[in-house]
DNA sequence: TTATAAATGTTATGTTATAACTTAACTATA
DNA sequence: TATAGTTAAGTTATAACATAACATTTATAA
């Protein structure tokens, strides 16, 4: 099982987590010919500026804060688009927002924990999931090609302060 | 296990499916007391003209031309609203659309199997995977309360004729 | 019957996403 | 180092999805 859930939820040095996800894209692209262009990194870089998942209008707004000049959505779009591709991010459809792939060089198919309360999201990769998902599918003969897994609750901290809030 | 997957992806008299579902709702409504009104009643009904989700506008296309005069969004949103909150309808947030819950009175928390090719989503409450979702939930902390599980990939009559296109 | 609540109509607008076309920047090859 | 080919970015407009706010109508029960 691969999964940031830990890390997520607790207190870390989240300088380390950008710096790991932008030497993972570095190296991502370079071995595959791809380009990691100014406007992807700074994509890259707003969406590891939190674990929590941000929709394409706030990136918007930040990259034009940090740029200095107006952002047309496509350029967003545009970013959001090759990220996605090359695994570097993951999208929440329920959301519709996006958030940075913790291993985007494993191939996995996720399952999102999403906390209704300070809307932090971890990822898990569980492979008796996604066994079970792909037994499943196969027993009604149906061909598993993509899949959007997203769970809501209460992370750990939350849940915590739920229990003390109620008292 | 409770799905309509082997229906869904059947030749069926879909007219079955059609009057057991109003069925169903206008039993479900006077057993809550609620009100399934005409507009209720068509959106349900439009819902359920095939195993397809339907995007709200397209809602609202249709209903326009059933009832000869135009319909506003909020109109089709608000009764969105209420079927979902009876749980006579699901939101498949990966594609913005709706669709007819076959199994609308037992509390069950549900999976999709979307395909790709037709567009057809067959609905599957299996009590293993979500089992096995809340104990993942569990061993992260994570207080599990809603889920939106869609898979996609093509479905058996879609993925026959993939293969032989194929050759 | 009238007060009340529930549902609907109406207008406007907010939010998310893409189409279509232009310009600029990189890359490779002669 | 020109030049063509390709990829990325800029720009404008608009499509697609969703809700806020307020007015009006309809159902229901006191």
């Amino acid at each position: 099982m691969l999964t940031n859930a830990r890390l997520v939820h607790q207190p870390h040095d989240h300088r380390r987590c950008i710096h790991a996800a932008l030497a993972r894209a570095n190296d991502l692209c370079a071995a595959q010919n791809l380009r990691l262009t100014p406007t992807r990194e700074s994509v890259l870089r707003l969406l590891w500026q939190s674990h929590r998942p941000m929709g394409a209008y706030q990136l918007q707004d930040q990259l034009a804060k940090l740029s200095g000049k107006p952002i047309a959505p496509p350029t967003i779009y545009r970013a959001v688009e090759f990220l996605l591709k090359v695994g570097l991010i993951h999208r929440i459809a329920s959301l519709n927002a996006y958030i940075g792939c913790p291993f985007p060089s494993s191939d996995h198919s996720n399952l999102f924990l999403i906390c209704n309360s300070c809307g932090s999201a971890a990822e898990v990769a569980h492979n008796s999931i996604n066994d079970l998902l792909q037994s499943a599918s196969e027993k009604a003969n149906f061909t598993l090609q993509d899949q959007s897994l997203e769970l809501f609750g209460l992370c750990p901290n939350c849940s915590e302060s739920q229990d003390t809030d109620d008292e």
